[in-house]
DNA sequence: ATTTTTACTTGCATTTTGCAAGCAAACAAA
DNA sequence: TTTGTTTGCTTGCAAAATGCAAGTAAAAAT
């Protein structure tokens, strides 16, 4: 049970209070670019996250209801995580920190930035339905 | 002289190397919407961010090409920041963290929002042209 | 029955953050 | 011209977060 203290009344700060770390939203990138769903899928990811730092993460998202947990009907010793709708809200930010990072580490993702170039309120809604497609 | 280690080609990840603690957007949002341009300044925001984690970041900020200083034309003991256009197309960024966290915790700033929900380009475009005309 | 998969937890070292106090140059007032 | 104020830091230390390696445990596969 971890407490995130509200810093103040402002969105962007209250955005932070949840997202500004290193990990929260490489996570939140995995589930909503490569459709990773678990534990493994997670710590498999190009940047080594640590196995305490993101046992941490998936419960503070879960607690505060960015993403679900569930026992995975296949192998009840995994758990499939899934977003919720607050979590999926957050695909706007996620693809325009795709943008600036693109733009300032080239090349990035060539076919979403494509993708996002030619009709970027598409793009996002595609995403997000495909995401809400996969809520149990 | 801080070295920040890119984590992995992953743009999300790159911009997150920058951007990702509880300080930095904080920092570039004091002067992107509230037109904030000192250290006293940015000190005096709500979220009090302690002394030397504000020099530090401004620092950080400035070595890696977000932000310019310089003295003060008045006083020679103030300096001046202005954003880079590197950091200026942070505005995005900025702004759908400001949708979201406004969503979460409303109301968050209305006339913003009613702006970025009647025209969102333009008002993003609006605020970046007066960025630009505030470099020296 | 044994090994493997999956998802953690624990302990400890290192790094980052937070807090309070101190410092120094430029400026303003007496 | 001295004295106090403004501005922007730096320093030292405590607390919290992160990172690393090893250990644990339930379920599944062999």
């Amino acid at each position: 049970m971890k407490t995130i203290t509200k810093r103040s009344g402002c969105p962007v700060s209250f955005s932070l209070d949840f997202l500004g770390d290193k990990w929260t939203l490489l996570i939140l990138r995995d589930m909503v670019l490569s459709d990773k769903n678990s534990y493994g899928d997670f710590l498999a990811s190009n940047e080594r996250i640590a196995t305490n730092i993101l046992a941490d993460r998936l419960n503070t998202l879960e607690q505060y209801g960015f993403i679900i947990k569930r026992v995975s009907p296949e192998k009840k010793n995994k758990f499939l995580f899934s977003l919720t709708e607050k979590g999926i809200e957050l695909v706007p930010i996620l693809m325009e920190l795709t943008i600036w990072g693109s733009k300032y580490n080239p090349p990035g993702n060539e076919k979403l930035l494509k993708a996002l170039a030619d009709d970027k309120v598409g793009t996002i809604l595609k995403l997000q339905q495909k995401l809400r497609n996969a809520i149990p």
